[in-house]
DNA sequence: AATGAATGAGTGTTCATTCAT
DNA sequence: GATGAATGAACACTCATTCAT
């Protein structure tokens, strides 16, 4: 019997959704359990915790990013090329994960273990940003920056303006928004004269 | 104004701390009075609810973040240099109320009623960014971006570059994180060869 | 106003009720609610858990045994006086507070921390009679025996004949329980020749 | 017999072990599934419930003591001899079974149906002890106290005294144990002057 | 103005039991 | 015979809010 999508995805969707829409906190097992049309003992039997299935959730999401941005930046790109793709693909990603990328801003700040593992996958995505800065220094091409302040720059800038987006009332207008980040991340908002 | 150091700054005061602290769901009614030596009866006295304290915060927040800022924005100054004084003065208060703006950072994002009008005071900042930005395409001096995008891109590079250290192990140096950030403001990454 | 019996009373009543008709896990904190006429957080507001709800009940039983029987215990009475003293008190006790007992030799065994720590107060209870068995050795009228084995002894005769007839159908017959196990304890079942 | 090691007696040492452990309420069914290395299912294919599985454990155990002890009361011994044989082989038993008998005093006593069936098997026990007192006082030899009382009386001190001894820290001697409570049942405390 | 005892709806979690395979 | 995924009723505990004083 091919059918085996086993009630985990249901459950595994249904949790991205629900804290989506309602944070960490204020999501109850109940609410995922009933969008996943599933007994909430079921999600008990597949997931330790709350706190587990919200772990193993945004381990996936951010693995998404990280591998999804990673295979596209192929090693005989030079730094230039490699840091637009990343652009390129974030903007996509936030319009296409827009849920999860709420989450992604909304749960990362605090001091609870939860959030402190969280911001270290967080970490490993923007490692990509650095490590691409860095390159781009020794090459000669990009401003001698600290890439850590830069990677975590860009990052902010590229999902606070796609959420900003998202969430406001406009259309996600991929293109404009990556044409706008691109000028700004190579060119900043000055015009060489 | 006779400064009486009356019961609600006390409130005030220690919801701040704890709902920095613990974010809005997870801080109690219990903490908040006990951190503001009060009987809990008291906040209900001077604050019809926890979401209306809660509001009263944020936007006392917000208004202490922009006001201070367009303070320093004087008339005379030209788009780049009210831009600078931009970045000089978030970074600033980012140093300065740390534990409000992971408050910021966390609250903003989601569709409760609490966060939308949330996500209007921090627009309401948004728009002094907006506004130099777009009086410097005006002015010929910056490239022709979507103001909006730009604003939300900037914000979002100064706040999340300034939380990712401040919430990390390493010292809060200021002056640094100012200069990269004020080179990829103006100049992005590349270097005009 | 001297009606200050405040819920507290209540719930600690009702408390023993629940826990000795159900025992301690079976017993639920809906339970105590109900049957104190409280609201269930009314429960939580004086005790911090079940487990302390229940320990202090406990403390409270253990010290009314002991403080009562050793209130009884004279300093000129001898050892003999002292042990049928303790023998009629107990079975006196366990007869008023039955419920209490079925308590006692109900959650008292096994390796929880909350059982150790009753077997501890039990045990304070058994250093009485030990200390009056000792007394007795050192006076020459008592078999030389281990206190300690001789104390828990006697205590687990006394308790668990009682509990044999108060669980049982039959009538709880003090007086001539004390006979017997006064007899039992002083002479053994054996005739002297 | 052919011995086969049945899934059916893996489960039942494991529910020994178990409900020793934790008692009757705080043992899980999957505990014991997992002690015994079976699916939680296997065990509802052999026992139709967990107060079943428990019913059958204890009335084996029951079984244990009784039967051992009977088959050691010979027909041509007298009464004091019975009396001396009951009193080594249940301090025997309690350091052999020392988990069982943990079950055997926490869990008769209550109101429910299983504790009421649970006592029923303890009282045929009982009745062994109480039949050679009976016997004795027949013959002469023992004092005429009621049988009921003693019995329960005789069977409450030895389990006491060694559950009080295997619970704590020290060594169970059960030689110096048997003489101690020997020398009380047949004796009492006091010396014949 | 201020208090804090009291409330009860709501939450994460557990676990005996069932049943399709 | 045996399995283990699935269930859902039940439970300990929390906490924003109320209100009599």
């Amino acid at each position: 019997m091919v059918m085996r999508k086993s009630k985990m995805s249901l459950i595994f969707q249904a949790a991205i959704d629900v804290f989506s829409e309602k944070g960490f906190d204020k999501a109850t097992m109940d609410d995922i359990a009933t969008r996943a049309n599933v007994a909430k003992g079921t999600i008990y039997y597949h997931f330790k915790s709350k706190e587990e299935l919200f772990f193993f959730l945004v381990e996936e999401g951010v693995e998404l990013l990280r591998d999804g941005v990673e295979a596209k930046l192929l090693p005989e790109m030079d730094p230039k090329e490699k840091l637009e793709v990343i652009v390129r693909e974030q903007i996509n990603f936030f319009g296409q994960y827009r849920d999860f990328c709420v989450i992604l801003l909304r749960e990362a700040w605090g001091g609870e273990e939860r959030q402190l593992e969280f911001r270290k996958m967080i970490r490993s995505y923007m490692y990509l940003i650095e490590n691409v800065i860095t390159e781009g220094i020794e090459s000669g091409d990009f401003h001698p920056v600290n890439p850590e302040n830069a990677g975590a720059g860009i990052f902010g800038m590229l999902a606070i303006s796609a959420l900003h987006i998202l969430l406001g009332k406009k259309q996600y207008d991929e293109e404009a928004l990556f044409l706008d980040m691109n000028r700004m991340v190579f060119a900043g908002v000055l015009k060489h004269t």
